[in-house]
DNA sequence: AAATATTTTAATCAAATGATTAAATCTGTG
DNA sequence: CACAGATTTAATCATTTGATTAAAATATTT
């Protein structure tokens, strides 16, 4: 005992958000059972409850850490004013792709959520809201100089969504179907950092 | 009494079915509870039981009846040797676009089953591979004299759905943050269907 | 070491939940 | 009508599940 407080290595406190982070994101809040976490984790029940309170209370921090981590690279570089359109779309994707694959339940948990309404997704709504804002007044005066509508923004987000994140979403249709292993999955996503921009620009000049 | 045997306009059967198909595609096995479904159907709970067994023998009915709509439709088209690739496009983006405009959360119902995976979805592994066959066999020869590669059928296969799936799994977040109405969500998918073949076009010829 | 505060455990509770049972009601048939 | 079979109901069971409690164990301070 000649450190002060490091008792484990980690604290149960951590030991029980990191079981709740992966069983959470994995699974949904319905599925996952107070029991599952606590034997993930290696505790005993009582202290989730000791630590968290409830089980609702433990899941609310997990989706705002998920949420925050979802959208939060996003602002330095949709902030940064010396980007040019191409730059912002190759960094974006880059960017974006390395988290995913590090964190490959993340957009399946933020639409599970998101789906499952409730109230408490305001702060989200605003949070997305703030990205969103960001993203046209970054790209929306080059968007009109392409002839671009307003209206179009929207498909151009599914689009830009729709390459990037759906192949995590789809990822254990794509590798069951096409009987990728994680590894070749992985590969795959590293491709798409240099061709989903290039798509993109051909998506938004062609006819 | 003049009929036969039509009781009720449905039969009972049928509602408990209407509302577990309702309920479990919007929220999964696990959010939804006997009871929701037996209210969702206006019955008593132990009908639920006395016709389908258990809830899970029911929601296996539900998992297989979705699932083939999700697949089902694909078939025909592909099978149609006198279509050129660019009408295969065009069939299947508009097909697909018009069933999701109806059954808006089967994607996510679709994801969320596949990544729960168990082992009862072999069957769905079945259903997908052979679509994948025939998508590959009616596509690969146009592909590969446009020089795209075997790997990158797996990147294709991404993109279409990505483009034209994903927009409804992410249609609550779409709808919330570009505070779209469902009637403007839908119209936006119908332009989609003249615009996904084009995308998809500059996409395989893009550099 | 004694006193105090913190952390952990085992046992238990109350509500939710999937399922069953026995009786009641309805339906068509002889 | 009365009978048989199918359908529906109300009541109840057994398990699961989220949460609490009181006590034990551990750490910290004095």
């Amino acid at each position: 005992m000649a450190k002060q407080k490091l008792k484990a290595d980690v604290s149960t406190e951590e030991k029980i958000k990191q079981a709740a982070r992966k069983l959470f994101t994995e699974k949904g809040f319905a599925a996952v059972k107070t029991r599952d976490i606590a034997e993930e984790a290696g505790i005993n029940l009582a202290l989730l409850n000791y630590y968290f309170r409830s089980k609702e209370k433990l899941f609310d921090i997990i989706m705002i850490e998920n949420f925050d981590q979802f959208v939060q690279q996003l602002i330095p570089i949709l902030g940064d004013e010396s980007l040019s359109l191409d730059e912002i779309l190759t960094q974006v994707t880059g960017s974006y792709i390395d988290m995913l694959t590090q964190n490959p339940d993340l957009p399946f948990f933020i639409m599970n959520e998101m789906r499952s309404d409730s109230t408490k997704l305001q702060f989200v709504k605003d949070k997305m809201a703030n990205v969103r804002a960001a993203f046209i007044k970054r790209v929306e005066d080059t968007l009109l100089k392409k002839k671009i509508s307003r209206t179009n923004m929207g498909h151009m987000m599914m689009n830009f969504m729709g390459l990037i994140i759906f192949p995590f979403v789809a990822q254990p249709i794509m590798m069951k179907v096409n009987k990728f292993n994680k590894n070749e999955f992985d590969a795959l996503m590293e491709e798409r950092k240099k061709l989903v921009p290039i798509w993109l620009k051909a998506i938004m000049t062609a006819q």
